[in-house]
DNA sequence: CGTTCAGTTGACTAAGGTCAATTCCCGTGG
DNA sequence: CCACGGGAATTGACCTTAGTCAACTGAACG
């Protein structure tokens, strides 16, 4: 484990640094292969995972049989299914790796103990739902306020990572378009 | 205070009526006269409110002057800015009321002395957290997954209490569509 | 080389946006 | 009681943009 992810951890969730060594306690890395598919659908998310390095996608099956990119993850967010973590129910979100990817995850189980044992990790479990709850938002006003094509280029903006690791199918689909539509767009602005 | 609203309380934030029975004592109601502005852009929301009986939109001011309807909520919806309220950030958004409009309201100030006295509720307010993630990302997916007429018609058969309460310019910017494309599904789909 | 799949391009369709005119509804004042 | 005014809602004509289907290009890989 390196100084450097802890720090980052530390800055992420704004914990002190002897609670991010604490908490890696609870935390273990697994490395994925490239395309590889990491969560299948109809499980409830009992952990949650956080990129070190590489890139995944969380996705849906439609009734039609089309992959819908829901989310595009790269080095320091969050793959999972919140909403399933914290209900508990099945998830229909699909996992896949778009690299060879680094992640650290942590079990539900186990923060649940943490949070027995020290009433500090209640805290820290609160803050989990409101960074949640506020990347939700951030998508959704993306989503509610603005065209596909001031989605692609704020995303250009945004996170140039995204746009470098993912295929465009996947960024079309996460911005909620076709690959066609997301070709002409890029043909339109340049 | 009714015992209905008590025990409406306790099963929307899923906590024993003697809880809710304390948590009143921190809240305070308060009536709003129809079409009033309840809270103007540019103030941090230290409070947020329970819609007893009413209704009332939040939206945003664009630069070209228009006004966009970022929630509709009804009896039982909670108003407040929910990103101002956890981050301390000041909001963008407006409130006004569409119906003379009574109101819970509670204080984050309140509710901070409440969890220091007794951690239970600290775990309540986590679950405020949970439960603004979950409506957060119910209208991401309606965004998302659905086209403007298929969210229009799940509007009625999920709030029809929405349907006949409120306008439908505010109906219409709320689903992210014009007034007149509304209109037009209402035709197209009778 | 040939296969495969991502990405692009073209022709056409569908749906929502825009602007303007009209109708409907409702409250108010003569 | 009726006429009028004003805003909401509808309708029409036209525009813009994304979807669809199909063909083509290009790069990666065996």
């Amino acid at each position: 484990m390196t100084q450097m992810l802890i720090e980052k951890l530390a800055t992420t969730l704004q914990i002190p640094i002897k609670r991010v060594e604490e908490f890696l306690s609870i935390c273990y890395i697994v490395t994925h292969e490239k395309n590889e598919l990491i969560e299948a659908k109809n499980r409830v998310f009992d952990k949650l995972g956080y990129i070190i390095n590489g890139a995944a996608r969380i996705y849906y099956v439609n009734d039609k049989g089309e992959e819908i990119s829901y989310l595009l993850q790269v080095n320091g967010d969050v793959i999972g299914d919140f909403a399933s973590y914290i209900t508990g129910e099945k998830s229909q979100a699909k996992i896949e790796t778009l690299l060879k990817t680094e992640v650290l995850y942590f079990e539900k189980s186990k923060l649940e103990k943490f949070i027995q044992q020290d009433i500090f990790w209640l805290g820290f479990s609160k803050h989990l739902s409101d960074l949640a709850f506020l990347s939700a938002k951030q998508r959704l006003d993306e989503l509610f306020f603005h065209t596909p094509e001031q989605r692609y280029i704020n995303l250009l903006k945004r996170s140039p990572e995204i746009i470098q690791k993912i295929p465009q199918k996947y960024i079309s689909s996460y911005l909620g378009i076709t690959p066609q539509s997301l070709s002409r767009i890029r043909k339109r602005i340049f």
